[in-house]
RNA sequence: GCCCCGAUAGUUCAGUGGAUAGAACGAGGCCCUCCUAAGGCUUAAACGCAGGUUCGAUUCCUGCUCGGGGCGCCA
């Protein structure tokens, strides 16, 4: 929706050759310049003129009955018009659009598929492996808000070194925890570096995995399950959920790899190293040549016949692209982009096509408020922030708060406040920012809920709900004639509301969603400033009261829409 | 050494080939007889360095510096 965009059509007439598209709109930057800016760059370019001497000609033109006046300022034409038109507009597509309100149909009759996550069944979840799962998640909102048909897979890494160490570990704890996994594997990896022979029953027993003994299944599969759940629970808090849980070790001696090999031997890619492993000599099938062979080689199976990670996720990612999917995407850190492109190559040389990855780079932790260090997360040194750990800790500010401020709500109800506060503290400071950059995660900043934060926005929706409880009676759906929203604060709230589906739509193409986050929390300024400066159950006429509770509940469908796709709840009260 | 990513107020993040580069935290000064102060108002404060492309570069390109990630038997 681009409420201006039927203003394009009197100006492209005037000028033959030139289509409505070509002219942008957008708002300008202050109100006292105009309340909508016409940007003529492109158009300017297209005719072959300046597009300062484009904007003047156009000043003076008929530009349609809800322009005010037009006024050229150098290659800008600003348009003063008729507000209330457009508030009108504006508010009752959002209402007409409800919960839809934002998305395009983009996805309509397509089919997706999303793998996210993925982590090591070892540990409860720290932030740093949660933003593979916020990201994933969020970009699985936006593509079901666009209409696509799709599926969240999450890949259980039930099988490898390191889970056989810890299988060996948990031998004989038939007691065993959640909480007490990580404890073990992390002692079974120092063991297993001290202790050769431990090492090599940690391979013993992957070996019988692989070959598939049931008894030793059966022992991977108790550990893994009870690490996979633990998790799950941890990142549920998070509302993340998925659809397909695909265990690596059902990948083991896929016959859909022959002809991936047979197309390697035809390259002369692969062979048996002195070492007596397997490897693939990537250079063989177009991976570029780099100094000092990085990247060149890619080993698949170890000496003992044992597989590696790599050759498991080939038969993966054929797995995958057999469902048939229009989008197949990956969610990655960044340390997996040299592995990905490997596999890439291995797997486009066989005539497949490997899933289209979205990188991320770490959360780090930030070490004093006022100054720029930082460590990096390390499970093992245990200088981690887990998301359990954070969660439960915000839960508890939020609910003091709550306490407070909601004091006549059950008990259940307050917990379920809290519990979204605090859901909306972490995904908006890991979402809000730009996946490719490190996320600073400072604990005491997001246990203040003040700012920049998730809970400011959420706060902003609650404040509307009051003023809608309060207005009493039921809202009407359909603004009235009469819609005499007219003030700069309302205005700027309206261009910014209008703007969600171009944004989501951006949001889409860029394979992001931290647009949305920036989008949501602009939303929520604005509204905060209209809030204290139009009042609204006591404006001057009642059409006026009515039009601001429309623009109300127009504002809180935006952000809760918004919000949804970060996975963000908005609370009716807080 | 090589490859990939990043660099914006003291700090954490936005943003754009073009109109005065937006917020927040922190610092100073204010505001609850006013729809929730998890709020608002106000003062000070920033595009790493050097070239290039362009009418115009913080944005695109190159080099440098600094930070993050990676480069055959972890997953």
């Amino acid at each position: 929706m681009n409420p201006f965009q039927h203003l394009a059509a009197p100006i492209a007439a005037a000028y033959p050759g030139l289509e409505p598209d070509d002219i942008g709109f957008g708002p300008p930057p202050n109100l006292e310049l105009g309340d909508v800016a016409v940007h003529l760059f492109q158009a300017a370019k297209k005719l072959r003129t300046a597009p300062a001497k484009l904007a003047a000609a156009l000043a003076g033109a008929d530009l349609g009955p809800r322009v005010i006046e037009a006024q050229a300022a150098g290659p800008y034409l600003n348009l003063r018009v008729d507000r209330a038109a457009f508030a009108r507009e504006i508010v009752d597509a959002i209402l007409a659009s409800g919960p839809c309100f934002g998305a395009s149909g983009l996805g309509a009759g397509k089919r997706a598929l999303i793998e996210h996550t993925s982590i090591n069944p070892n540990a409860s979840p720290h932030i740093g492996r949660a933003r593979n799962a916020m990201i994933g998640d969020s970009l699985a909102r936006l593509f079901r808000f666009e209409g696509f048909d799709l599926e969240v897979h999450y890949y259980v890494n039930d099988i490898g070194k390191q889970i056989g160490l810890l299988v060996l570990a948990a031998a004989d704890r038939e007691d065993l925890a959640f909480d007490q996994i990580l404890r073990l594997y992390v002692e079974a990896n120092a063991r297993a570096e001290a202790d050769p022979e431990f090492a090599a029953q940690g391979f013993d027993l992957l070996a019988k995995m692989e070959e598939g003994d049931p008894d030793t299944r059966a022992r991977f599969r108790k550990v893994v399950d009870l690490c996979l759940r633990g998790q799950l629970g941890v990142l549920g808090r998070l509302g993340v959920a998925y659809d397909c849980f695909d265990y690596e070790s059902a990948y083991l001696k896929d016959p859909r790899l022959d002809p991936v090999f047979e197309a390697l031997r035809a390259k002369d890619a692969l062979f048996v190293d002195d070492e007596q492993r397997l490897v693939v000599d990537l250079v063989k099938i177009g991976y570029p040549q780099q100094k000092r062979d990085a990247g060149r080689f890619f080993v698949l199976m170890r000496a003992n016949g044992s597989s590696m990670y790599g050759y498991r996720d080939l038969a993966y990612n054929i797995d995958k692209e057999g469902r048939g999917a229009d989008l197949n995407l990956v969610i990655l850190g960044e340390d997996h982009k040299t592995y990905q492109r490997q596999i890439a190559q291995i797997l486009d040389n066989a005539g497949h096509r490997a899933p289209e990855a979205v990188y991320y780079a770490y959360i780090l932790l930030k070490e004093s408020r006022d100054s720029s260090d930082s460590t990096k997360m390390s499970t093992r040194q245990g200088n981690v922030v887990l998301l359990s750990d954070f969660l439960d800790q915000a839960t508890a500010l939020a609910a003091a708060r709550v306490a407070e401020q909601c004091h006549d709500l059950s008990p259940e109800d307050q917990r379920t406040i809290a519990a979204q506060v605090a859901v909306g503290a972490v995904r908006f400071s890991v979402l809000r920012v730009s996946p490719n950059k490190n996320v600073m995660f400072d604990m005491e900043a997001n246990l203040s809920f003040t700012g920049d934060t998730g809970p400011y926005i959420q706060y902003s929706c609650a404040r509307i709900q009051s003023i809608l409880r309060k207005y009493g009676k039921e809202l009407p759906q359909i603004p009235a004639e009469e819609f005499p929203l007219t003030t700069d604060a309302e205005w700027a709230l309206l261009l910014k509301l209008a703007d969600l589906p171009n944004v989501v739509a951006g949001c889409l193409n860029q394979r992001t969603t931290s647009p949305v986050a920036q989008y949501a929390l602009e939303t929520a300024r604005l509204f905060t400033t209209f809030y204290h400066e139009c009042p609204v159950l006591t404006a001057e006429t009642p059409a006026l009261v009515q039009a601001r509770a429309q623009l109300c509940a127009a504002t809180r469908q935006t952000i809760a829409n918004a919000l949804y796709l970060l996975g963000i709840e908005v609370p009716e009260r807080m």
